[in-house]
DNA sequence: GCAGCCAAAGTTGTACGATAACCATATGAA
DNA sequence: TTCATATGGTTATCGTACAACTTTGGCTGC
Protein backbone atom coordinates (compact mmCIF):
# COMPACT_ATOMS: atom_id res chain seq x y z
CA UNK A 1 0.00 0.00 0.00
CA UNK A 2 1.18 3.64 -0.26
CA UNK A 3 3.25 4.87 2.34
CA UNK A 4 0.34 7.42 3.31
CA UNK A 5 0.98 8.22 6.87
CA UNK A 6 -1.88 7.74 9.22
CA UNK A 7 -2.52 10.64 11.12
CA UNK A 8 -3.74 9.81 14.80
CA UNK A 9 -6.81 11.72 14.22
CA UNK A 10 -7.47 9.52 11.45
CA UNK A 11 -6.97 6.25 13.21
CA UNK A 12 -9.17 7.62 16.47
CA UNK A 13 -12.04 8.55 14.20
CA UNK A 14 -12.03 5.14 12.93
CA UNK A 15 -11.40 3.55 16.11
CA UNK A 16 -15.03 5.50 16.82
CA UNK A 17 -16.27 4.67 14.38
CA UNK A 18 -15.86 0.51 15.02
CA UNK A 19 -17.15 0.84 18.33
CA UNK A 20 -20.29 2.45 17.08
CA UNK A 21 -20.86 0.22 14.16
CA UNK A 22 -20.28 -3.26 16.33
CA UNK A 23 -22.60 -1.72 18.72
CA UNK A 24 -20.37 -1.49 21.45
CA UNK A 25 -21.32 2.15 21.26
CA UNK A 26 -25.30 2.11 20.81
CA UNK A 27 -27.74 4.89 19.81
CA UNK A 28 -27.98 7.76 21.97
CA UNK A 29 -25.55 6.52 24.41
CA UNK A 30 -23.23 9.40 25.93
CA UNK A 31 -19.25 9.20 25.01
CA UNK A 32 -16.45 9.61 27.61
CA UNK A 33 -15.80 13.43 28.16
CA UNK A 34 -13.12 14.47 25.63
CA UNK A 35 -10.32 15.08 28.21
CA UNK A 36 -10.98 11.06 29.53
CA UNK A 37 -10.82 10.21 26.04
CA UNK A 38 -7.54 11.96 25.03
CA UNK A 39 -6.64 10.48 28.13
CA UNK A 40 -7.72 7.24 27.51
CA UNK A 41 -6.11 6.93 24.28
CA UNK A 42 -3.24 8.76 25.11
CA UNK A 43 -3.47 11.83 22.23
CA UNK A 44 -4.50 14.92 22.61
CA UNK A 45 -8.03 17.19 23.46
CA UNK A 46 -7.24 18.41 19.47
CA UNK A 47 -7.07 14.82 18.11
CA UNK A 48 -10.36 13.90 19.91
CA UNK A 49 -12.00 17.16 18.65
CA UNK A 50 -10.85 16.71 15.31
CA UNK A 51 -12.30 12.95 15.27
CA UNK A 52 -15.39 13.82 16.66
CA UNK A 53 -15.70 16.62 14.65
CA UNK A 54 -15.58 14.29 12.03
CA UNK A 55 -18.24 12.19 12.63
CA UNK A 56 -20.01 15.01 13.80
CA UNK A 57 -20.34 15.80 10.00
CA UNK A 58 -21.31 12.31 8.91
CA UNK A 59 -23.95 12.13 11.57
CA UNK A 60 -22.84 9.61 13.43
CA UNK A 61 -22.18 11.81 16.49
CA UNK A 62 -24.44 14.42 18.30
CA UNK A 63 -22.30 17.05 20.47
CA UNK A 64 -24.32 19.13 23.10
CA UNK A 65 -22.43 21.88 24.32
CA UNK A 66 -22.27 21.41 28.47
CA UNK A 67 -24.12 18.20 27.78
CA UNK A 68 -21.64 15.76 26.17
CA UNK A 69 -21.17 13.61 23.02
CA UNK A 70 -23.55 10.95 21.72
CA UNK A 71 -24.40 8.41 19.52
CA UNK A 72 -27.18 9.58 17.03
CA UNK A 73 -29.83 7.79 17.39
CA UNK A 74 -30.35 5.88 13.89
CA UNK A 75 -27.00 6.32 12.59
CA UNK A 76 -27.81 5.33 9.09
CA UNK A 77 -26.41 8.60 7.40
CA UNK A 78 -24.22 6.59 4.88
CA UNK A 79 -22.42 8.90 2.32
CA UNK A 80 -23.73 7.81 -1.06
CA UNK A 81 -21.06 6.42 -3.35
CA UNK A 82 -21.78 4.69 -7.14
CA UNK A 83 -19.49 1.38 -8.19
CA UNK A 84 -16.65 2.58 -10.29
CA UNK A 85 -17.82 0.20 -12.97
CA UNK A 86 -20.51 2.79 -13.25
CA UNK A 87 -18.00 4.76 -15.54
CA UNK A 88 -16.50 1.77 -17.54
CA UNK A 89 -19.75 0.64 -19.58
CA UNK A 90 -22.03 2.19 -21.39
CA UNK A 91 -25.21 0.87 -20.06
CA UNK A 92 -23.85 2.48 -16.56
CA UNK A 93 -23.42 5.82 -18.25
CA UNK A 94 -26.65 5.57 -19.43
CA UNK A 95 -28.48 4.89 -16.54
CA UNK A 96 -26.79 7.64 -15.25
CA UNK A 97 -28.42 10.10 -17.80
CA UNK A 98 -31.79 8.50 -17.17
CA UNK A 99 -31.39 9.45 -13.71
CA UNK A 100 -30.00 12.93 -14.56
CA UNK A 101 -32.69 13.73 -17.01
CA UNK A 102 -35.62 13.56 -14.85
CA UNK A 103 -33.29 15.80 -12.39
CA UNK A 104 -33.20 18.41 -15.12
CA UNK A 105 -36.07 19.04 -15.86
CA UNK A 106 -37.29 18.99 -12.47
CA UNK A 107 -34.91 21.72 -11.95
CA UNK A 108 -35.31 23.59 -15.09
CA UNK A 109 -38.94 23.64 -14.12
CA UNK A 110 -38.23 25.24 -10.73
CA UNK A 111 -36.07 27.17 -12.02
CA UNK A 112 -38.40 29.12 -14.35
CA UNK A 113 -40.84 29.20 -11.43
CA UNK A 114 -38.54 30.71 -9.02
CA UNK A 115 -37.18 32.88 -11.91
CA UNK A 116 -35.52 36.42 -10.47
CA UNK A 117 -33.07 39.13 -12.73
CA UNK A 118 -29.98 38.03 -11.34
CA UNK A 119 -30.41 34.60 -11.84
CA UNK A 120 -31.15 35.24 -14.73
CA UNK A 121 -28.03 37.37 -15.21
CA UNK A 122 -26.43 34.49 -14.17
CA UNK A 123 -27.71 31.65 -16.46
CA UNK A 124 -27.15 34.15 -19.33
CA UNK A 125 -23.57 34.43 -18.51
CA UNK A 126 -22.92 30.65 -17.89
CA UNK A 127 -24.58 30.22 -21.43
CA UNK A 128 -22.52 32.66 -23.04
CA UNK A 129 -19.21 31.14 -21.58
CA UNK A 130 -20.57 28.02 -23.31
CA UNK A 131 -21.06 29.47 -26.74
CA UNK A 132 -17.85 31.06 -26.37
CA UNK A 133 -15.84 28.06 -25.39
CA UNK A 134 -14.01 26.53 -28.58
CA UNK A 135 -15.75 22.93 -29.10
CA UNK A 136 -12.17 21.35 -28.70
CA UNK A 137 -10.54 20.62 -25.68
CA UNK A 138 -11.62 19.81 -22.12
CA UNK A 139 -12.82 23.10 -20.93
CA UNK A 140 -16.03 22.96 -22.41
CA UNK A 141 -17.41 19.70 -20.94
CA UNK A 142 -16.53 22.26 -17.85
CA UNK A 143 -18.31 25.40 -18.88
CA UNK A 144 -21.25 23.02 -20.41
CA UNK A 145 -21.73 21.64 -16.28
CA UNK A 146 -21.47 24.94 -15.01
CA UNK A 147 -24.38 26.10 -17.40
CA UNK A 148 -26.38 23.25 -16.13
CA UNK A 149 -24.92 24.23 -12.56
CA UNK A 150 -25.87 27.84 -13.15
CA UNK A 151 -29.54 26.70 -13.30
CA UNK A 152 -29.47 24.04 -10.85
CA UNK A 153 -28.74 26.62 -8.44
CA UNK A 154 -31.88 29.17 -9.20
CA UNK A 155 -33.99 26.07 -8.10
CA UNK A 156 -33.50 27.57 -4.72
CA UNK A 157 -33.24 23.55 -3.55
CA UNK A 158 -29.21 23.55 -2.72
CA UNK A 159 -29.67 19.81 -2.76
CA UNK A 160 -29.94 19.72 -6.48
CA UNK A 161 -26.47 21.70 -7.09
CA UNK A 162 -25.08 18.85 -4.67
CA UNK A 163 -27.51 16.13 -6.57
CA UNK A 164 -26.09 16.77 -9.83
CA UNK A 165 -22.37 17.95 -9.00
CA UNK A 166 -22.46 13.63 -7.93
CA UNK A 167 -23.60 12.72 -10.58
CA UNK A 168 -21.75 14.97 -12.99
CA UNK A 169 -18.55 12.74 -11.92
CA UNK A 170 -19.29 9.70 -13.49
CA UNK A 171 -20.50 11.93 -16.83
CA UNK A 172 -17.38 14.07 -17.21
CA UNK A 173 -15.42 11.38 -19.19
CA UNK A 174 -18.39 10.12 -21.08
CA UNK A 175 -19.11 13.89 -22.92
CA UNK A 176 -15.29 14.26 -23.31
CA UNK A 177 -15.34 10.95 -25.43
CA UNK A 178 -18.31 12.40 -26.61
CA UNK A 179 -17.09 15.57 -27.59
CA UNK A 180 -13.68 14.65 -28.84
CA UNK A 181 -15.23 12.49 -31.59
CA UNK A 182 -17.73 14.62 -32.78
CA UNK A 183 -15.99 18.21 -32.46
CA UNK A 184 -15.32 17.97 -36.03
CA UNK A 185 -18.95 17.73 -37.02
CA UNK A 186 -20.20 21.54 -36.73
CA UNK A 187 -23.72 20.44 -36.73
CA UNK A 188 -22.62 18.66 -33.15
CA UNK A 189 -21.84 22.15 -31.28
CA UNK A 190 -24.62 23.42 -33.62
CA UNK A 191 -27.31 21.64 -32.12
CA UNK A 192 -26.59 21.20 -28.42
CA UNK A 193 -25.99 25.47 -28.46
CA UNK A 194 -29.58 25.31 -29.85
CA UNK A 195 -30.44 22.56 -27.12
CA UNK A 196 -28.85 25.29 -24.55
CA UNK A 197 -30.43 28.40 -25.73
CA UNK A 198 -33.70 26.59 -25.54
CA UNK A 199 -33.28 25.72 -22.11
CA UNK A 200 -31.89 29.30 -21.05
CA UNK A 201 -34.91 31.41 -22.84
CA UNK A 202 -37.59 28.99 -21.16
CA UNK A 203 -35.95 29.07 -17.98
CA UNK A 204 -35.52 33.01 -18.16
CA UNK A 205 -38.82 34.00 -19.22
CA UNK A 206 -40.38 32.02 -16.45
CA UNK A 207 -42.33 29.01 -18.65
CA UNK A 208 -41.80 26.28 -16.22
CA UNK A 209 -43.31 23.44 -18.54
CA UNK A 210 -41.47 24.82 -21.28
CA UNK A 211 -38.49 24.75 -19.22
CA UNK A 212 -39.13 20.90 -18.30
CA UNK A 213 -39.56 19.89 -21.70
CA UNK A 214 -36.43 21.67 -23.35
CA UNK A 215 -34.16 19.87 -20.23
CA UNK A 216 -35.96 16.66 -20.50
CA UNK A 217 -35.15 16.98 -24.48
CA UNK A 218 -31.96 17.96 -24.01
CA UNK A 219 -31.00 14.98 -21.85
CA UNK A 220 -32.54 12.19 -24.31
CA UNK A 221 -30.35 13.80 -27.15
CA UNK A 222 -27.16 13.82 -25.00
CA UNK A 223 -27.80 9.86 -24.33
CA UNK A 224 -28.12 10.23 -28.14
CA UNK A 225 -24.86 11.38 -28.59
CA UNK A 226 -22.94 9.21 -26.04
CA UNK A 227 -24.85 6.28 -27.54
CA UNK A 228 -23.53 6.94 -30.87
CA UNK A 229 -20.08 8.11 -29.91
CA UNK A 230 -18.88 4.81 -28.35
CA UNK A 231 -19.18 2.84 -30.92
CA UNK A 232 -16.89 4.76 -33.01
CA UNK A 233 -14.04 4.13 -30.38
CA UNK A 234 -14.87 0.85 -29.40
CA UNK A 235 -13.20 0.09 -32.58
CA UNK A 236 -10.12 1.54 -32.67
CA UNK A 237 -9.55 1.27 -28.22
CA UNK A 238 -10.44 -1.68 -26.03
CA UNK A 239 -12.65 -0.81 -23.52
CA UNK A 240 -10.97 -1.04 -19.99
CA UNK A 241 -8.00 1.89 -22.32
CA UNK A 242 -11.25 4.27 -22.65
CA UNK A 243 -11.12 6.02 -19.52
CA UNK A 244 -7.33 6.84 -20.17
CA UNK A 245 -7.92 7.82 -23.68
CA UNK A 246 -9.79 10.69 -22.40
CA UNK A 247 -7.91 12.09 -19.63
CA UNK A 248 -4.91 12.45 -22.22
CA UNK A 249 -6.83 15.76 -23.61
CA UNK B 1 -36.23 27.84 11.82
CA UNK B 2 -35.48 25.57 14.88
CA UNK B 3 -32.90 27.00 16.52
CA UNK B 4 -30.11 24.94 16.07
CA UNK B 5 -26.88 26.92 17.17
CA UNK B 6 -24.55 26.57 14.27
CA UNK B 7 -20.82 26.24 15.58
CA UNK B 8 -18.45 28.45 13.41
CA UNK B 9 -16.39 25.23 12.44
CA UNK B 10 -19.81 24.25 10.41
CA UNK B 11 -20.16 27.81 8.56
CA UNK B 12 -16.62 27.33 7.73
CA UNK B 13 -16.79 24.02 6.48
CA UNK B 14 -19.55 24.86 4.31
CA UNK B 15 -17.96 28.00 3.27
CA UNK B 16 -14.94 26.50 1.75
CA UNK B 17 -17.09 23.71 0.13
CA UNK B 18 -18.99 26.45 -1.66
CA UNK B 19 -15.63 27.83 -2.64
CA UNK B 20 -14.65 24.78 -3.75
CA UNK B 21 -17.69 23.86 -5.45
CA UNK B 22 -18.14 27.32 -7.01
CA UNK B 23 -14.72 26.90 -8.87
CA UNK B 24 -13.35 29.59 -6.83
CA UNK B 25 -10.88 27.10 -5.61
CA UNK B 26 -9.93 24.66 -8.65
CA UNK B 27 -8.51 21.37 -7.86
CA UNK B 28 -5.09 20.74 -7.16
CA UNK B 29 -5.07 24.43 -5.77
CA UNK B 30 -3.15 25.18 -2.27
CA UNK B 31 -5.47 26.83 0.25
CA UNK B 32 -3.89 29.62 2.64
CA UNK B 33 -2.21 28.56 5.68
CA UNK B 34 -4.44 27.22 8.61
CA UNK B 35 -2.59 30.62 9.97
CA UNK B 36 -3.64 32.73 7.78
CA UNK B 37 -7.36 31.36 7.16
CA UNK B 38 -8.14 32.18 10.78
CA UNK B 39 -6.72 35.51 10.45
CA UNK B 40 -9.11 35.81 7.93
CA UNK B 41 -12.27 34.80 9.11
CA UNK B 42 -11.59 35.69 12.41
CA UNK B 43 -11.55 32.34 14.32
CA UNK B 44 -8.71 30.37 16.06
CA UNK B 45 -6.85 27.64 14.41
CA UNK B 46 -8.70 24.84 16.05
CA UNK B 47 -11.97 25.85 13.99
CA UNK B 48 -9.94 26.03 10.69
CA UNK B 49 -8.28 22.62 11.41
CA UNK B 50 -11.87 20.77 12.51
CA UNK B 51 -13.28 22.60 8.85
CA UNK B 52 -10.20 21.22 7.35
CA UNK B 53 -10.28 17.81 8.62
CA UNK B 54 -13.80 17.21 8.26
CA UNK B 55 -13.58 18.13 4.74
CA UNK B 56 -10.34 16.33 3.92
CA UNK B 57 -12.38 13.33 5.38
CA UNK B 58 -14.70 13.26 2.76
CA UNK B 59 -12.49 13.89 0.43
CA UNK B 60 -12.58 17.11 -1.12
CA UNK B 61 -9.50 18.50 0.51
CA UNK B 62 -5.75 16.66 1.08
CA UNK B 63 -3.20 17.57 3.18
CA UNK B 64 0.58 17.00 3.32
CA UNK B 65 2.12 17.45 6.34
CA UNK B 66 4.80 20.65 6.04
CA UNK B 67 3.36 21.39 2.56
CA UNK B 68 -0.16 22.89 3.15
CA UNK B 69 -4.06 21.89 2.07
CA UNK B 70 -5.14 21.09 -1.37
CA UNK B 71 -8.09 20.93 -3.07
CA UNK B 72 -8.60 17.36 -4.13
CA UNK B 73 -8.14 16.46 -7.72
CA UNK B 74 -10.83 16.44 -9.96
CA UNK B 75 -11.07 13.36 -11.36
CA UNK B 76 -11.96 11.18 -8.03
CA UNK B 77 -15.54 10.11 -7.37
CA UNK B 78 -16.45 12.12 -3.94
CA UNK B 79 -18.98 10.72 -1.89
CA UNK B 80 -22.38 12.27 -2.03
CA UNK B 81 -23.39 13.46 2.21
CA UNK B 82 -25.95 16.24 2.94
CA UNK B 83 -24.83 17.89 5.69
CA UNK B 84 -26.48 16.86 8.99
CA UNK B 85 -28.40 20.83 9.68
CA UNK B 86 -30.60 18.95 6.84
CA UNK B 87 -32.50 17.29 9.62
CA UNK B 88 -32.48 20.11 11.81
CA UNK B 89 -34.48 22.10 9.83
CA UNK B 90 -38.04 22.05 8.41
CA UNK B 91 -36.85 23.58 5.22
CA UNK B 92 -33.72 21.31 4.79
CA UNK B 93 -36.27 18.04 4.89
CA UNK B 94 -39.08 19.75 2.76
CA UNK B 95 -36.00 20.71 0.43
CA UNK B 96 -35.25 16.48 0.80
CA UNK B 97 -38.80 16.02 -0.15
CA UNK B 98 -38.88 18.32 -2.96
CA UNK B 99 -35.75 16.49 -4.81
CA UNK B 100 -37.56 13.09 -4.27
CA UNK B 101 -40.86 14.21 -5.46
CA UNK B 102 -39.71 14.53 -9.15
CA UNK B 103 -37.35 11.09 -8.51
CA UNK B 104 -40.45 9.11 -7.09
CA UNK B 105 -42.75 10.50 -10.49
CA UNK B 106 -39.49 9.53 -13.06
CA UNK B 107 -39.45 5.97 -10.97
CA UNK B 108 -42.74 5.40 -10.86
CA UNK B 109 -43.18 6.20 -14.83
CA UNK B 110 -40.26 4.23 -15.43
CA UNK B 111 -41.59 1.49 -13.49
CA UNK B 112 -44.53 1.68 -15.39
CA UNK B 113 -43.28 1.75 -18.86
CA UNK B 114 -41.11 -1.34 -17.62
CA UNK B 115 -43.65 -3.93 -16.12
CA UNK B 116 -43.41 -7.23 -15.61
CA UNK B 117 -45.34 -10.00 -13.92
CA UNK B 118 -42.74 -10.93 -11.65
CA UNK B 119 -42.48 -6.67 -10.93
CA UNK B 120 -46.07 -6.62 -9.85
CA UNK B 121 -45.89 -9.43 -7.87
CA UNK B 122 -43.04 -7.74 -5.78
CA UNK B 123 -44.69 -4.50 -5.46
CA UNK B 124 -47.87 -5.68 -4.29
CA UNK B 125 -46.58 -7.46 -1.59
CA UNK B 126 -44.84 -4.69 -0.61
CA UNK B 127 -48.38 -2.61 -0.65
CA UNK B 128 -50.10 -5.84 1.17
CA UNK B 129 -46.99 -5.33 3.68
CA UNK B 130 -47.52 -1.94 4.44
CA UNK B 131 -51.33 -2.13 4.76
CA UNK B 132 -51.09 -4.92 7.46
CA UNK B 133 -48.98 -3.32 9.13
CA UNK B 134 -50.45 -0.86 12.02
CA UNK B 135 -50.41 2.57 12.29
CA UNK B 136 -48.52 3.13 15.60
CA UNK B 137 -44.38 2.53 15.95
CA UNK B 138 -41.95 2.74 13.78
CA UNK B 139 -42.47 -0.09 11.76
CA UNK B 140 -44.71 1.60 9.79
CA UNK B 141 -41.65 4.03 8.72
CA UNK B 142 -39.96 0.92 7.36
CA UNK B 143 -42.15 -1.19 5.19
CA UNK B 144 -43.89 2.32 4.06
CA UNK B 145 -40.38 2.76 2.91
CA UNK B 146 -39.76 -0.56 1.73
CA UNK B 147 -43.04 0.10 -0.71
CA UNK B 148 -40.89 2.40 -2.28
CA UNK B 149 -38.05 0.59 -2.56
CA UNK B 150 -39.87 -1.78 -4.47
CA UNK B 151 -41.07 0.51 -7.01
CA UNK B 152 -37.37 1.94 -7.48
CA UNK B 153 -36.40 -1.54 -8.21
CA UNK B 154 -39.01 -2.39 -10.92
CA UNK B 155 -37.37 0.93 -12.83
CA UNK B 156 -34.74 -1.26 -14.03
CA UNK B 157 -32.10 1.39 -12.94
CA UNK B 158 -30.27 0.53 -10.24
CA UNK B 159 -29.13 4.09 -9.74
CA UNK B 160 -32.77 5.07 -8.72
CA UNK B 161 -32.83 2.71 -5.72
CA UNK B 162 -29.45 3.71 -4.62
CA UNK B 163 -30.42 7.11 -5.03
CA UNK B 164 -33.55 7.05 -2.95
CA UNK B 165 -32.06 4.92 -0.06
CA UNK B 166 -29.64 7.69 0.50
CA UNK B 167 -32.24 10.10 0.32
CA UNK B 168 -34.28 8.26 2.91
CA UNK B 169 -32.07 8.86 5.73
CA UNK B 170 -32.50 12.49 5.85
CA UNK B 171 -36.46 11.61 6.06
CA UNK B 172 -36.87 9.17 7.84
CA UNK B 173 -37.08 11.39 11.44
CA UNK B 174 -39.39 13.60 9.37
CA UNK B 175 -41.82 10.78 8.89
CA UNK B 176 -41.46 9.20 12.48
CA UNK B 177 -42.53 12.35 13.71
CA UNK B 178 -45.66 13.00 11.21
CA UNK B 179 -46.91 9.65 12.10
CA UNK B 180 -46.58 9.21 15.50
CA UNK B 181 -48.21 13.02 15.54
CA UNK B 182 -51.24 11.98 13.27
CA UNK B 183 -51.67 7.89 14.03
CA UNK B 184 -54.47 8.96 16.17
CA UNK B 185 -56.27 10.61 13.25
CA UNK B 186 -57.37 7.62 10.96
CA UNK B 187 -57.89 9.74 8.31
CA UNK B 188 -54.09 10.03 8.02
CA UNK B 189 -53.56 6.55 7.55
CA UNK B 190 -56.49 6.08 5.05
CA UNK B 191 -55.02 8.78 2.91
CA UNK B 192 -51.61 7.61 2.84
CA UNK B 193 -52.51 3.95 1.81
CA UNK B 194 -55.26 5.36 -0.71
CA UNK B 195 -52.41 7.27 -2.38
CA UNK B 196 -49.63 4.13 -2.16
CA UNK B 197 -52.77 1.97 -3.88
CA UNK B 198 -52.94 4.54 -6.55
CA UNK B 199 -49.56 4.54 -7.30
CA UNK B 200 -49.36 0.98 -7.08
CA UNK B 201 -52.19 0.72 -9.33
CA UNK B 202 -51.41 2.83 -11.99
CA UNK B 203 -47.61 1.51 -11.93
CA UNK B 204 -48.54 -2.15 -12.01
CA UNK B 205 -51.11 -1.41 -15.03
CA UNK B 206 -48.29 -0.52 -17.17
CA UNK B 207 -49.50 3.20 -17.20
CA UNK B 208 -46.51 5.90 -16.96
CA UNK B 209 -48.69 8.94 -16.61
CA UNK B 210 -50.86 7.74 -14.16
CA UNK B 211 -48.11 6.58 -12.16
CA UNK B 212 -46.39 9.87 -12.58
CA UNK B 213 -49.26 11.66 -11.46
CA UNK B 214 -49.82 9.80 -8.45
CA UNK B 215 -46.12 9.56 -7.08
CA UNK B 216 -46.02 13.42 -7.55
CA UNK B 217 -49.44 13.91 -6.02
CA UNK B 218 -48.45 11.61 -3.22
CA UNK B 219 -45.10 13.58 -2.37
CA UNK B 220 -47.10 16.67 -2.36
CA UNK B 221 -49.15 15.56 0.00
CA UNK B 222 -46.55 13.90 2.12
CA UNK B 223 -44.60 17.66 1.90
CA UNK B 224 -48.03 18.91 3.41
CA UNK B 225 -48.68 16.27 5.82
CA UNK B 226 -44.82 17.03 7.69
CA UNK B 227 -45.22 20.76 7.25
CA UNK B 228 -48.50 20.38 9.21
CA UNK B 229 -47.41 18.07 12.11
CA UNK B 230 -44.72 20.50 12.70
CA UNK B 231 -46.14 23.12 14.59
CA UNK B 232 -48.62 20.60 16.25
CA UNK B 233 -45.26 19.43 18.00
CA UNK B 234 -43.69 22.80 18.17
CA UNK B 235 -46.71 23.66 20.72
CA UNK B 236 -46.17 20.99 23.12
CA UNK B 237 -42.58 20.29 23.10
CA UNK B 238 -39.29 22.51 23.03
CA UNK B 239 -37.25 22.00 19.96
CA UNK B 240 -34.44 20.23 21.52
CA UNK B 241 -36.59 17.62 22.77
CA UNK B 242 -38.09 16.87 19.68
CA UNK B 243 -35.59 14.36 18.93
CA UNK B 244 -36.36 12.33 22.10
CA UNK B 245 -40.03 12.17 21.99
CA UNK B 246 -39.97 10.56 18.70
CA UNK B 247 -37.32 7.81 19.50
CA UNK B 248 -39.93 6.83 22.23
CA UNK B 249 -42.49 5.73 19.91
C1' DG C 1 27.96 26.37 -14.92
C1' DC C 2 26.24 22.59 -12.35
C1' DA C 3 25.06 18.77 -9.38
C1' DG C 4 24.31 17.72 -4.87
C1' DC C 5 24.15 18.65 -0.12
C1' DC C 6 22.48 21.50 3.60
C1' DA C 7 20.47 24.97 6.33
C1' DA C 8 16.60 27.83 7.17
C1' DA C 9 11.98 29.16 6.84
C1' DG C 10 7.41 27.82 6.45
C1' DT C 11 3.47 24.50 7.16
C1' DT C 12 0.85 20.91 9.09
C1' DG C 13 0.39 17.63 13.14
C1' DT C 14 0.06 17.32 18.02
C1' DA C 15 -0.03 18.84 22.76
C1' DC C 16 -1.44 21.79 26.56
C1' DG C 17 -3.74 25.35 29.09
C1' DA C 18 -7.26 28.90 29.68
C1' DT C 19 -11.73 31.11 29.16
C1' DA C 20 -16.60 31.51 27.50
C1' DA C 21 -21.02 29.39 26.71
C1' DC C 22 -23.96 26.06 28.07
C1' DC C 23 -26.29 22.13 30.53
C1' DA C 24 -27.83 19.15 34.37
C1' DT C 25 -28.38 18.61 38.98
C1' DA C 26 -28.54 19.79 43.70
C1' DT C 27 -29.80 23.18 46.97
C1' DG C 28 -32.58 26.31 49.23
C1' DA C 29 -36.48 29.66 49.62
C1' DA C 30 -41.27 30.66 49.17
C1' DT D 1 -44.44 21.24 46.11
C1' DT D 2 -42.55 24.59 42.96
C1' DC D 3 -39.59 27.83 41.38
C1' DA D 4 -35.05 30.26 41.41
C1' DT D 5 -30.43 29.84 41.91
C1' DA D 6 -25.88 28.09 42.79
C1' DT D 7 -22.53 24.82 41.37
C1' DG D 8 -19.86 21.66 39.05
C1' DG D 9 -19.06 19.57 34.77
C1' DT D 10 -18.85 19.66 29.57
C1' DT D 11 -18.31 21.38 25.10
C1' DA D 12 -16.82 25.50 22.09
C1' DT D 13 -13.36 28.55 21.17
C1' DC D 14 -9.00 30.73 21.70
C1' DG D 15 -4.00 31.03 22.07
C1' DT D 16 0.75 29.29 22.47
C1' DA D 17 4.28 26.04 21.90
C1' DC D 18 6.81 22.41 19.90
C1' DA D 19 7.55 18.29 16.77
C1' DA D 20 7.54 16.41 12.10
C1' DC D 21 7.94 17.36 7.62
C1' DT D 22 8.50 19.90 3.00
C1' DT D 23 10.07 23.35 0.19
C1' DT D 24 13.25 26.59 -1.19
C1' DG D 25 17.30 28.85 -1.78
C1' DG D 26 22.03 29.10 -1.11
C1' DC D 27 26.39 27.11 -0.58
C1' DT D 28 30.08 23.98 -1.60
C1' DG D 29 32.99 21.50 -4.36
C1' DC D 30 34.00 20.42 -8.75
Amino acid sequence: MLPVPERLTDKLAELLTRLIETGQLGPDERLPTEQSLSKQYGVSRTVVREAVSRLKSIGLLVSRQGAGVFVAPRHQARPLVFDRSVLNSLEGVLQVVEVRRGLEADVAALAAQRMSADKAREIGAALAAFEACPPFGAEGVEVDLAFHRSIARASDNPHYERLLGFLEQYQRDAMTVTRSVEARDGEYMNQVRAEHRAIATAVMSGDPQAARDAASRHMVNAAGRIESSVPMIKGTLSAPDRAAATRES
